[in-house]
DNA sequence: CACTTTCATCCAAAAACATTCAAAATCAAT
DNA sequence: ATTGATTTTGAATGTTTTTGGATGAAAGTG
């Protein structure tokens, strides 16, 4: 097989996947480590990948790359507290259901190099976590457009068969009177299962969700933990129901 | 033979596959080495091809060769055009399995509008087809890093219960001996149960795929419908044993 | 820290190379 | 058709490039 070869397939490796081991390349092409590895080298002198330890990534445009990184920064002051604090309720090999939403999705960074296994119904989150090699499970179903969060009866058929050791939930309104609501009847169920099926349900949510009431009822108040960063004079009385997290600013 | 014609047979050979080797000419044309070296050196200084050790390139335009980024194109170029061609097999009301996958990720967009409902396991596919307004059901499972496909056995058990008109899938490799060939396990099972539960299956696959052999055996090439932008000679032998379509470029 | 994997470097063997030369084929004139 | 000149061919030669294993160093893993 002539060099030109080789390295036309070496690239074309990378273009579908990204990243190569030098094993990977001498098992399929049946050639040395020493010959793969100048190959790498050859290919790396000519800005066509870079060498990496065991292997070669592709090369990136640094905008790309960037934007990579991007994806993991900037949520409201508040949230970001809230979501870190819960992050450290995660104790290594839990498994634990991480709900679609903006609140849960400032959480995934700080679960970074954690032993854990995350279930989670947000398509967002999955790809994040992903990108940070953590071990991720989402649920299939049914794509709403505008959250991108999995609902629908295929959904919850999962989840009925799954346990949870936390769930960490997003949620749009918290009522002494009302209980827990959000507005998507598909969602509403989706959450309520999720929750039934943890051993430690939590509530992320920031100030302004409280005193809120919306179309449907996921679960009673004192069925969750919640996790704010300030709860409002008019909403104590949650304090004697249930346990309240405030997380300080 | 005429050295006319050994010209000829070695431009030709190029045209297909971009590089050829001494050993192989020499082979082929049943001439000794020292004649078809003195005919690639006559060819490169006619500027026809490239003499490299042990055989001899294409030529391309400068431009061309520079430059990472056109190549990139010009191979989601042909990649376009197939999966435009596999988009316009879709009926009103279909419901269609949709591969994780770059080649099927392309036909996303020409499906914008339509009435169908698609079921995919890759989970980017998911996310721009929701945005086009699709209904769309992504399949539940474990999230693969690299490639953000969803694989494993919760995703086979969904996948069981569900009846597609047609598939398009992706495959890394085609062979007439050894079949519908992928590198990774999981992978190839959910491919494999995908094709079974599809009335129509198709395979969508540009022409570097052929011939090539990976680890896992998916299906039979008789068991669908091939969709390539050219059949290599050197696979000719696919038409006896199931459909091909050619897509003009 | 021990242990494994991957790495760079060196070297000898193998492959591919340019060059030379005599035989074979082609041509051009008789 | 035969001869001699010319071109093309393939084998032989010695040189250069490429290859794959061996080695110990470096990096990664637990």
């Amino acid at each position: 097989m002539l060099t030109e070869e080789r390295h036309r397939y070496i690239l074309d490796l990378l273009e579908e996947k990204d990243t190569v081991s030098v094993q990977e390349i001498t098992e399929k092409l049946n050639h040395s480590e020493s010959t793969v590895r100048r190959d790498l080298t050859q290919l790396e002198s000519q800005q066509k990948l870079v060498r990496v330890h065991g292997g070669a990534k592709k090369r990136r445009r640094p905008s790309e790359e960037a934007s990579m990184e991007e994806k993991t920064v900037k949520f409201s002051h508040s949230k970001d507290r809230i979501a870190q604090f819960a992050a450290s309720l995660v104790e290594d090999n839990d498994v634990i259901y991480v709900d679609a939403g903006s609140t849960t999705f400032a959480m995934i960074p700080y679960l970074k190099d954690r032993p854990v296994t995350v279930v989670t119904n947000g398509v967002p989150h999955a790809s994040l976590l992903a990108d940070l090699h953590i071990e991720t499970i989402l649920l299939g179903g049914k794509i709403k457009q505008r959250t991108k969060a999995i609902i629908g009866p295929l959904t919850e058929q999962s989840l009925s068969r799954m346990y949870f050791t936390k769930a960490f939930m997003g949620m749009n309104g918290i009522s002494v009177e009302y209980g827990l609501t959000t507005p998507d009847v598909e969602e509403a169920s989706v959450k309520e299962r999720a929750i039934r099926q943890a051993n430690e349900p939590y509530i992320l949510a920031d100030s302004s969700k409280f005193g809120e009431v919306d179309f449907v009822k996921v679960a009673d108040v004192e069925d969750c933990v919640l996790i704010t960063d300030h709860l409002p004079q008019s909403s104590r009385k949650l304090t004697d129901i249930t346990k309240v997290i405030e997380v300080q600013a």
